[in-house]
DNA sequence: GATTTTATGTTCTTTGTCGAACACACAAGC
DNA sequence: GCTTGTGTGTTCGACAAAGAACATAAAATC
């Protein structure tokens, strides 16, 4: 099932669509997103010419409740957050797609939009391709859409965990779980967020963030200066978090597992 | 496409089923659960022989984490809660089914389990159908899979505003939204919960919400007497309410109108 | 009718976070 | 060099809710 997609990646790709600024040609290994990796090799090979590799910056908005959009994105190395904004302002990341997963199921399940926004934390790459060829495959009942059914389960676990992480769980402890949910989805230690950012992901104040960043720095646990911090001991980060990372973590093997 | 539906409406069926303990010969009107009634008629033609009509008592569990469930459940006049269970014991519900829904939608969606427990708050009556006679229709992409997937978008919503409100919003507010969430879900102004069972749900204190709801009596939007609280000014209430019943409640009306 | 159980009322202290204000330090631009 | 902007450190009081302890009262049970 898997041996195509290999032979796949590296495949030089023709690059369309406007919004393509950076186009670079360069071997892409498509592997890095799971959900592409877990393709059936002839739905890959459908797709394959319809894929576009996009550099997304950091503070892009994909997704824009009430917004009609066209595309799915891949996230490669980019990290993308689903925020859901109140009225007054307030708002709160209720779930993150990386590498793991793909920006826009809900596309495929009958609503024409979303009232969550989806913006870009990590610059980075993805591969995006238009929804009308993947709405052709999903249709079908084939496993294909049972893969993004699966993907979408993750992504209700996030936003079902964090519900009763933020009635119990204390600043630090969720702190703590959102880093450990952004290395899973990136390959070094080393996150580019200020304390604000992470405090409007988190819908807490900025100095809230500064004091519990302040003691795991203190204990060792990380480093950081002026909107970069690095994770120094990951063991001890995993005990200072709450479970739900684990929580989630352990709900992706099992739902994006073959 | 309901027109047919409608005819069914007052079908007098063979109850069947080992858990269906109270079989009541009667009048049963399938259209008061919203998923039924947007049945395309050829589906509910090929369904309804297999429909089971059961009896659900307050406090009994439809789905446990990690355990495989085998009927999906069609609210008529009960209403069910989806909890989030922590390590220690701690509980919040993420999500309410009443008869605007289905109970088992990821049981479609290639999760053999869930981790969250289904229990009934408000006791009543449901449909319940077995998942392979579900699944057949599921897994060729018609009309009823995109009715499925919306309403699982609608419980996407109920998840996502309720980490938010968690955040953002003082116990009295979501006290209100809960409530209303209820009144959504059933046709008289009286809820059958402690002071206590609300707590649970909403994931704090019992003290805090015996303070809140004494407010709320004071200012005469509600009464309640041991277990039964009833709504005196639906309005009022909805003023001391958080925005998120109304989101809840505009995305349900926006993805299950036909 | 007496007892037990369950539901609600009340008060106190403690904790975590908010809100606001302000100081400092590094970076970029001129 | 200087200025300006942005990111971080720190403190103070305010407040919602937790935690705990105990009082009252209505239902259920015997």
């Amino acid at each position: 099932m898997f041996g195509d997609v290999q032979k796949f990646s590296g495949y030089l790709l023709n690059f369309m669509g406007i919004n393509c600024k950076k186009l670079k040609f360069m071997q892409i290994n498509y592997k890095l997103n799971k959900i592409i990796d877990l393709l059936p090799s002839d739905i890959f090979k459908e797709w394959s010419p319809h894929l576009e590799w996009v550099d997304l910056k950091q503070g892009q908005v994909l997704h824009e409740p009430g917004r009609i959009v066209s595309h799915l994105h891949f996230p490669l190395t980019a990290i993308v957050s689903w925020i859901r904004l109140l009225e007054n302002g307030d708002a709160t990341q209720v779930a993150m797609t990386g590498k793991e997963g793909v920006i826009g199921v809900y596309l495929l399940m009958g609503a024409a939009h979303t009232r969550n926004r989806a913006v870009v934390q990590k610059a980075g790459t993805a591969l995006r391709l238009r929804l009308s060829v993947v709405l052709g495959s999903f249709n079908q009942g084939n496993p294909v859409q049972q893969l993004f059914l699966r993907y979408t389960q993750t992504l209700i676990t996030q936003m079902s965990q964090g519900a009763v992480c933020h009635r119990h769980h204390t600043l630090e402890r969720q702190l703590c779980s959102m880093l450990l949910l952004m290395l899973d989805r990136q390959d070094d230690d080393s996150i580019g967020l200020t304390h604000e950012s992470m405090a409007n992901l988190l819908g807490v104040r900025r100095e809230g963030v500064t004091q519990a960043a302040k003691r795991l720095m203190n204990d060792g646990i990380l480093s950081y200066s002026r909107g970069r911090i690095t994770v120094l001991n990951q063991t001890a980060l995993a005990e200072r978090a709450c479970e739900c990372h684990s929580v989630i973590r352990d709900e992706e093997r099992r739902l994006l597992t073959p």
